[in-house]
DNA sequence: CGGGCCTTTGAACACGTTCAACCCATGTGG
DNA sequence: CCACATGGGTTGAACGTGTTCAAAGGCCCG
């Protein structure tokens, strides 16, 4: 194994306030003032290269991360070997909740080029203590964490491969809407074999489900880049009111 | 739907100090004086009996319940009204952490005759700025939350029938030994349907488990009781290292 | 004894997997 | 320039695990 040769971009104070996710990241809801004191403990910026971990299994915790700009996916492995991801995260979302138990649970890598702001726990704990909302938004985006993994364990325990796949595509829709982005069009940022990874398929059925949804004018795929025909129909699909 | 009449058990304060769980739940690790803080605001106890909900999903949030006896299931429904329950919690575990985030968003019903001790949010937020040991531990009990769910979605995603069943009887197992009972023989709270319904199986699925691992050698199984005769050949199955 | 519930067992089926071949775009070296 | 390798994706055919449907067994409690 050799390392691979890389220049680590320059590393820069991160700004909340400046950044374009501060509405739907850690300092969501915070006033001017609060949002300054986040700002202060935030730490640098660190970029993460494609197919790069940002974290691994076994790494202490020390701090969480927050995407400013790129794709991450985050997956578990059993002792045989086999991973099982977990979740794909974008840009405002918060990586690292699995660690604060004391040391990382699950592996975190870029889908693309990316970046993070890093966040010292010890010194996010030490803000709690004076800024309560932010700790009260913190429990909420840890509780919404559970909730979204519920979620999984829904389509994965008992929903089959067509609405799996609806479930999903409409996941990354509404979170792409959240964005700004069209709520029609999207880019996938991870592969066919990555989306069957995550929902619990091979890769055969997930390109089958592609090219059935393509035959049926349900969608218009070309390679990554999906734009959904029929919203009400895969809304039906998803919800498993559909036959 | 006619409310099943029952006599409400009178609401006694709940004591941590007392408590036989102490050790495991939320106050874990804390100094007695701390404790006794804990003590103060924790809420009634209240007596859950089989079938009932302990909170519906849509149940505006107000506490946390630490399960003093018995158990429950926690499970998701989506829009086609098909359930899939997202775990089984027993004495010293805690519930509700779901609905931090505004309203629960689950179900939680005892499998049979329970206690809980309600924990007022409101007050524990309080407490958390006096007592950071306590809100130490809280981040981490949510952290561990999270990991436990992957830990499912990874047997949900990518195990076979058999792995996940002995995934599920070891974790069991451990669970009771840490509370002290045998590692070896355990007595199921759930249904043969609810253990199916948990792996992602059908109940006929479960049951021919059952047998089969009766019939190998590996189990003595009793209706609920369940004893293990080959731990090492169940945990070569729940590894994925047995062919 | 009878009814209800949970569980077990059997046989046919189906969904998704597995295995294999092939496509296609990209990049590399002669 | 072509030959070739590579990685991601698609397609086809056979297979197998777990489901579905159906029936019967066991147990509790009235």
């Amino acid at each position: 194994m050799i390392a691979p040769i890389m220049i680590d971009a320059p590393k820069l104070k991160a700004s909340c306030g400046a950044c374009s996710m501060h509405a739907l990241c850690l300092p969501m809801g915070l006033g001017d003032a609060d949002v300054d004191r986040l700002d202060m403990i935030i730490g640098l910026r660190r970029r993460v290269f494609r197919d790069q971990h940002l974290y691994r299994r076994g790494d202490p915790f020390r701090q969480l991360y927050a995407i400013r700009f790129g794709h991450f996916k985050t997956y578990q492995v059993n002792s045989a070997g086999e991973s099982q991801i977990t979740g794909f995260q974008m840009a405002g979302e918060l990586l690292g909740m699995d660690a604060i138990s004391g040391s990382h649970h699950c592996d975190a890598v870029a889908l693309e080029d990316s970046e993070v702001c890093e966040i010292p726990f010890a010194r996010l704990e030490e803000l709690f203590a004076e800024v309560p909302a932010l700790l009260r938004h913190f429990h909420r985006i840890l509780s919404q964490e559970i909730t979204r993994e519920q979620n999984v364990m829904l389509f994965l325990g008992n929903m089959r491969a067509e609405q799996r796949f609806a479930v999903f595509l409409l996941n990354l829709m509404s979170r792409y809407a959240a964005r700004g982005y069209s709520s029609t069009c999207l880019q996938l940022r991870m592969s066919r074999e990555e989306i069957g990874n995550y929902l619990g398929l091979t890769i055969e059925s997930v390109s089958r489900l592609l090219t059935r949804f393509k035959s049926q004018g349900w969608l218009i795929v070309d390679k990554r880049d999906i734009t959904v025909l029929d919203m009400a129909r895969l809304k039906a699909l998803a919800a498993g009111t559909s036959g």
